[in-house]
DNA sequence: GTCACCTCGCA
RNA sequence: GGAUGCGAGGUGAC
């Protein structure tokens, strides 16, 4: 029986090296690092750089890795703006970083995933936000009327090591890749051309980082799951659910604590909150009555981008408009149409359609628009003549009727404009 | 059903 | 300008 549970341990965990190298797995893994385009590293190399590299210096890297003798490069800190105004502290290892992170990924998630919580969505194979905010939703339903929001401030950035390890030490039995991935953690940071080592943190850019963070936040999941509240998580974005404000109120001081104290973590006081659920906003969703609204911020996010898109460069091909609108719209709609509100989707729609009516009129309005550039344009027919005959002096009421005639819904419709109304009809029946 | 490329959304 | 996971649409090759 003993034998039999160390052989088991053996070849599930001692060998996790041999796993990771084989040509399979670096197969995939290199497959991957390839689709994702990134940039390079501190090194300089490309990805195109990186296949003849390899061919000529792979077998010794091997061999380090599987000795336990291999080195990380450091990260390349980048900073990126957020868009809530401050910026996100990038660090992107290298390439051949980037491939072997990655390798370890495919490696570890099968071993750590079946053993997450079923309420964590973030970062998680066959687990995305629309499964996250249903949750979420059927424990309103089911009475719960508070939210405690909880936002961890610069979570990535503030991961502590020495636990980190202690976590990944109690599945990972193989010394040589704890060892790697010490290593890992502890990688060099460059920026500006000087080198500052880190005391905390999992680098935003690392392919194992995603993994790392959940791993981290499991024991929240254990611990919220064992005292029995409803609650979903998406990486550090997380709500729970109570019945009363004096509960809510217990509970977010309660797990305040735990982050700080046991997960050595820092909840971000300002963003997390207590109060009715019509409050809340989670993965850019809110809740009124029990249904799925689309959050007012995102709804500004995404008018703001349909101007955006509407607004200028309507001199070009219409057709070619009309195409970049449509992948916004289809990607945009099939996330947030998950909010069952389909009269929201008639308005919008009808919005768009006005919008780009609207843009027309004012750039006919301008004297380099002649009739023939129009009708070059795609534009149609009446739309061009009518344009015409407002600069030969016919009132303005012509050349608006002549737009929302030629520009007609069903003019846009033919021209393949999708509508939010079609891609909520197909979620929500199909 | 698999894979490649392009695009959109969330953390 | 880095990364992961998921979902969605399109093009293409088996
Ligand atoms: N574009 C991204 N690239 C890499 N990691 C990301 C990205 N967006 C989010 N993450 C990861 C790292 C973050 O620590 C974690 C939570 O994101 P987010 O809450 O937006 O920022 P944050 O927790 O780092 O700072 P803040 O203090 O503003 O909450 O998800
Ligand atoms: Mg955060």
């Amino acid at each position: 029986m003993m034998l039999l549970s160390m052989a088991y341990q053996l070849t599930l965990h001692e060998n996790l090296i041999e796993k990771l190298l084989s040509p399979a797995n670096l197969d995939n893994a290199w497959k991957r690092v390839k689709a994702n385009k990134g940039s390079a590293g501190i090194d300089g190399m490309t990805i195109d750089d990186f296949p003849t590299f390899a061919n000529a210096n792979w077998e010794h890297i091997k061999t380090q890795i599987a000795q336990g003798t291999y080195r990380p490069s450091p990260v390349l800190r980048v900073n990126i703006p957020k868009p809530d105004g401050g910026t996100r502290k990038l660090g992107i290892p290298t390439v051949l970083d980037r491939f072997i992170q990655q390798a370890i990924h495919q490696v570890l998630n099968p071993l750590f995933d079946p053993h997450f919580s079923p309420y964590s969505y973030g970062f998680r194979p066959n687990c995305n936000a629309a499964q996250a905010v249903t949750h979420l939703q059927t424990g309103i339903k089911s009475g719960r009327k508070i939210a405690i929001d909880i936002d961890l401030s610069k979570f990535f950035d503030r991961v502590n090591h020495d636990l980190l390890m202690h976590k990944l030490g109690l599945k990972i039995k193989d010394k040589v890749l704890m060892k790697l991935i010490g290593r890992y953690l502890r990688a060099r940071i460059v920026e500006h051309g000087k080198r500052v080592k880190p005391t905390q943190g999992v680098p935003q850019g690392g392919p194992l980082s995603p993994l790392l963070s959940n791993i981290m936040l499991d024991e929240l999941d254990k611990t919220l799951e064992k005292r029995g509240h409803h609650f979903a998580r998406y990486a550090d974005d997380f709500t729970i659910l109570v019945k009363t404000k004096r509960a809510g109120e217990r509970v977010l001081t309660s797990i305040s604590l735990f982050i700080k104290q046991i997960l050595k973590l820092v909840v971000n006081e300002k963003k997390s909150r207590v109060g009715a659920v019509k409050e809340t906003r989670f993965l850019g969703f809110g809740f009124k009555y029990g249904r799925i609204k689309i959050h007012d911020n995102s709804l500004q996010r995404f008018k703001y981008r349909v101007r955006e898109l509407t607004n200028r460069n309507w001199g070009i091909a219409m057709s070619k408009q009309i195409a970049s609108l449509n992948r916004y719209l289809r990607g945009w709609g099939n996330y947030f149409l998950i909010a069952n509100d389909y009269q929201l989707c008639v308005d919008l729609d009808q919005w768009i359609r006005r919008r780009i009516r609207m843009c027309f009129w004012r750039q006919w309005r301008k004297p380099r628009s002649k009739v023939k550039n129009l009708l070059k344009r795609g534009v149609p027919l009446a739309l061009a003549i009518s344009c015409g005959a407002t600069r030969k002096g016919v009132w303005r009421s012509a050349k608006t009727k002549g737009i929302n005639q030629a520009l007609s819904n069903e003019y846009l419709a033919n021209a393949g404009l999708v509508s939010l109304r079609d891609i909520w009809i197909k979620i929500h029946h199909g």
